[in-house]
DNA sequence: GCCAACGTTGGC
DNA sequence: GCCAACGTTGGC
C-alpha cells in the first residue's frame, strides 16, 4: 500500500466538500501536469491520501482519504466548455486519468506547514512548491498522523 | 498583493 | 533542440 498526498485550495474544493459529496467521494479532476499526472496514474484502490490545504491562510494537512477507483479517463478532457479541456485527448487515447477518492477522516488538530518543517524538514511537499500530487513515505505518514492526534491510526 | 520557482509554449 | 517569454502555483 502507498501513501499519498493530494492539494487543493479550500475555496475550490475542501474536505467538508468531499465528505458531502455523494458516497463521500469525488474524482480527483483536472491536474494538468506531467509529473503530478504519474502519480494519480500509480495510485490504486486502498492507498491512503492526505488532504492538503493550499494557497490560503494557513497551508495544511487536514484529513485522511482513501483511493476507491484507480486510473478513470477524466472526462474533462473530452469537455470543449471545460477549462481543463485537452484537443489533444481523445477517447480511445485519454491523456489524463482520476483516482476515485473517498472520505476517510478530518483531522481533529489539522497539520499546518509550519510544524511540517520543523518535524519533517525532508518532505517533497516543502520543495516541490507547485507538484499538487505527491507521494508521501511511510515514516511521514505514521508521525503526521501523530501530529495529528490520531488513534487507531493506520 | 508580491514575487520566486518552475512548467509550458512557440519562434527560430 | 534551445531558450526567451509567458503563465501559474502557492508561500509569505
Amino acid at each position: 500500500m502507498k501513501y499519498w498526498l493530494l492539494k487543493s485550495e479550500p475555496d475550490s474544493f475542501n474536505i467538508e466538500d468531499l465528505k458531502n459529496s455523494p458516497g463521500q467521494s469525488t474524482l480527483w479532476e483536472g491536474v494538468r501536469n506531467y509529473q503530478a499526472r504519474n502519480y494519480l496514474l500509480a495510485m490504486k484502490k486502498n492507498d491512503l491520501a492526505f488532504f492538503y490545504y493550499s494557497n490560503c491562510k494557513e497551508p495544511a494537512i487536514v484529513g485522511i482519504t482513501e483511493v476507491i477507483a484507480e486510473a478513470i479517463a477524466d472526462a474533462t478532457q473530452f469537455d470543449p466548455r471545460s477549462k481543463y479541456f485537452d484537443p489533444k485527448a481523445t477517447i480511445e487515447k485519454p491523456r489524463w486519468f482520476n483516482p476515485r477518492i473517498k472520505f476517510i477522516q478530518t483531522f481533529k488538530k489539522s497539520v499546518p506547514r509550519g510544524v511540517l518543517k520543523e518535524v519533517l524538514p525532508d518532505m517533497l511537499l516543502l520543495s516541490k512548491t507547485r507538484l499538487s500530487v505527491q507521494p508521501v513515505q511511510k515514516h511521514e505518514w505514521i508521525q503526521i498522523q501523530r501530529l495529528a492526534g490520531v488513534k487507531n491510526a493506520k
